[in-house]
DNA sequence: ATGGGGGCCTGCCGGC
DNA sequence: TGCCGGCAGGCCCCCA
């Protein structure tokens, strides 16, 4: 499900709420993931300060007051959700627990943050936090698009010579981290580029076109508040909104939004993902 | 060495 | 109404 701007508006939900904050229990529902918790992962949470909530890639790390930091990734269908806690006027009473409950973190503000993940293909870990990067599923990633190192001389030479799909190598979170199907299609239609198209066939200046389209829809995105297509919620419960600005995620067969531009949107099938494009006007 | 496909899970939707 | 196939925003791992 989630991509990089809904992590992202996930992390921003869940910072007021849990930063600063002491973990009194963590419930822990079941003995794993999409691999085994951690030993002890509910003793080593609890009474553990919260000193800072930060993103990499599509992952949040909550950095302790332990020496540990608490790595979370939502998978295609996991949610945080607040409970309990005072949200500009509103305060948002504990909800009866629902199946997928998997992790409770009751906090000692009174909020109850609750990962509900019903595909079960999301994560966590406890990792060192000053070794947070090295962790395995971290280390092989890419730079942060929204970050300086994330620039076009960058994403020229990492594209260079590559017998990919432009689609395949934008997915690919070696190259750079957080796009996932939606992000890639919306900045490929942007930048006028077939998703078929070898990578390495791009010329210099298309590939670099592609980096500030990259930031531009990420952070439309993430001011949006993320995609909301079945799953997706922000951390209060509320829906993102970006869905309705998609130009060609979803919308096989409906008229291309390019001005003058007759066709429709297909869908493609690569590497067994959907790609949505305009035939016309992505070359 | 890289690229493609399978598999991990559950839920939902459309067609028969 | 019910069953079945297909599909889904991610990503590791195996194989060629």
């Amino acid at each position: 499900m989630p991509e990089l701007p809904e992590i992202e508006t996930v992390r921003r939900g869940l910072a007021p709420v849990m930063e600063g904050v002491r973990i009194v229990q963590a419930d822990v529902n079941r003995p794993d993931l999409r691999w085994p918790f951690p030993e002890n992962m509910s003793n080593r949470l609890t009474g553990a300060k919260i000193e800072r909530l930060r993103r990499r890639s599509k992952y949040i790390l909550a950095d302790l007051d332990t020496g540990e930091s608490l790595m979370i990734h939502l998978g295609m269908s996991g949610r945080m959700l607040i409970s309990g806690a005072k949200l500009g006027t509103f305060t948002h009473d504990h909800p009866p627990a629902e199946k997928h409950d998997h992790v409770v973190f009751h906090l000692e503000n009174g909020a109850r943050v609750t990962f509900n993940d019903p595909r079960r293909f999301g994560a966590m870990d406890l990792l060192d936090t000053k070794t947070a990067d090295s962790h395995k599923l971290l280390a092989t990633i890419g730079p942060e698009p929204l970050g300086n190192s994330f620039d076009e001389a960058y994403l020229a030479d990492a594209l260079q010579n590559k017998g990919s799909p432009v689609k395949s190598a934008l997915l690919d979170q070696r190259i750079v981290a957080g796009l996932g199907n939606i992000y890639v299609c919306e900045t490929l239609y942007r930048a006028r580029i077939s998703p078929l198209r070898k990578a390495g066939q791009l010329s210099k200046l298309r590939v670099k076109s592609l980096v500030p389209i990259i930031r531009q829809v990420l952070t439309e995105a993430i001011e949006a508040g993320g995609s909301s297509l079945k799953d997706f919620r922000q951390a209060d419960g509320d829906l993102g909104y970006f869905q309705h600005s998609f130009d060609v995620y979803g919308r096989e067969g409906e008229p291309c939004r390019t001005d003058d531009c007759a066709n429709t949107i297909m869908r493609a099938v690569q590497s067994g993902r959907s790609s949505f494009y305009c035939p016309t006007c992505q070359r």
